[in-house]
DNA sequence: TTTGGTACTTTGCGATACAAGGTATTAGAA
DNA sequence: TTCTAATACCTTGTATCGCAAAGTACCAAA
C-alpha cells in the first residue's frame, strides 16, 4: 500500500466504522444509502460493499433491528434502529474510544 | 467475533499501530521489546507476531533504519530509528489521526 | 417500454492482527 | 561441560475487514 495521505487515513478508519454506525444510529434511525450521507459529511468516508456486509453483522450480532418502509422515490427502504444490546454496545464503545485517545496520548507525550 | 470490551478495543486498535510506532519512534530509538513494554504500559496491547512483520513493512517503506546493538543481557537488539522520510509520515498521520478524531466528533453532535 | 435514479446485495481480493511455533544468543546453575 | 532460563528476533497459518466491481430490483418519467 503507497503511502498517500489518503491511505493513511484509510487505515486509521479501519475498526471504527462500527462505532460510527452505532453512533449514528444511537441519535436517531437510518438507512443505509443515508448513512453513508452522514458519515460522507462528517470526513468519513464509507462505500456500500463495506457498509452493506457490515450492517448485517451488526444485525446478526443483535445490535440492531429494522423495518421496511415504502420510498417515494424508489425501492423500499431499510430502516435501522438500535437494539438494547446495541445501545449498551455502544456506551463501551464510547468508553473505548476514549481509553484509545488516552493511550495515543499518552504515547506522544514525551 | 465476540462483543467483549477488549475486542471493541482490539478493533479500534487496528490502523493505529503503525502511527503509534513511529511515534513512539519520532521521540528515541528503541528495539521491538521495548517498544511491545511502551505500547503495553501506555494501554495499546501488541504481541510479537505483529509487531515484527509492521516494523519489517515500515523498514520497507524507508519509514525506518536500524543498527544492531550488543546486550548485556542477552542476544544482540535490533534499535531502529526514524528516518527522515518516516519523519514525514508521521507528521502526516499527526495531521491524520487529529482529523479522525475530528470526524467522530462530528458524528457524536447531534 | 425504455431510461435513469435509487437502493439493496454478493463476490473476490489485498492487507493486517494475532496465535502459535521456531531459531539464536547469553549467563548462570548443575 | 552441559543444561536451563531469560532475552530477542522471525515465520507460518488463520480470521477478519474494507473495498472495488458487478449484480439485482424497484420506481417514475420520458
Amino acid at each position: 500500500m503507497e503511502n498517500t495521505v489518503e491511505n493513511i487515513r484509510a487505515q486509521m478508519r479501519k475498526g471504527l466504522l462500527d462505532y460510527c454506525i452505532l453512533s449514528i444510529l444511537g441519535k436517531h434511525e437510518a438507512y443505509a444509502s443515508s448513512l453513508i450521507e452522514e458519515l460522507k459529511a462528517a470526513g468519513m468516508i464509507v462505500v456500500e460493499g463495506t457498509l452493506y456486509p457490515l450492517l448485517i453483522r451488526q444485525k446478526n450480532q443483535g445490535l440492531l433491528d429494522y423495518r421496511w418502509e415504502e420510498s417515494t422515490q424508489g425501492p423500499p427502504r431499510k430502516y435501522y434502529v438500535l437494539s438494547d444490546k446495541g445501545r449498551e454496545q455502544l456506551a463501551q464503545m464510547d468508553a473505548a474510544w476514549q481509553e484509545i485517545i488516552d493511550s495515543v496520548n499518552t504515547l506522544k507525550r514525551v
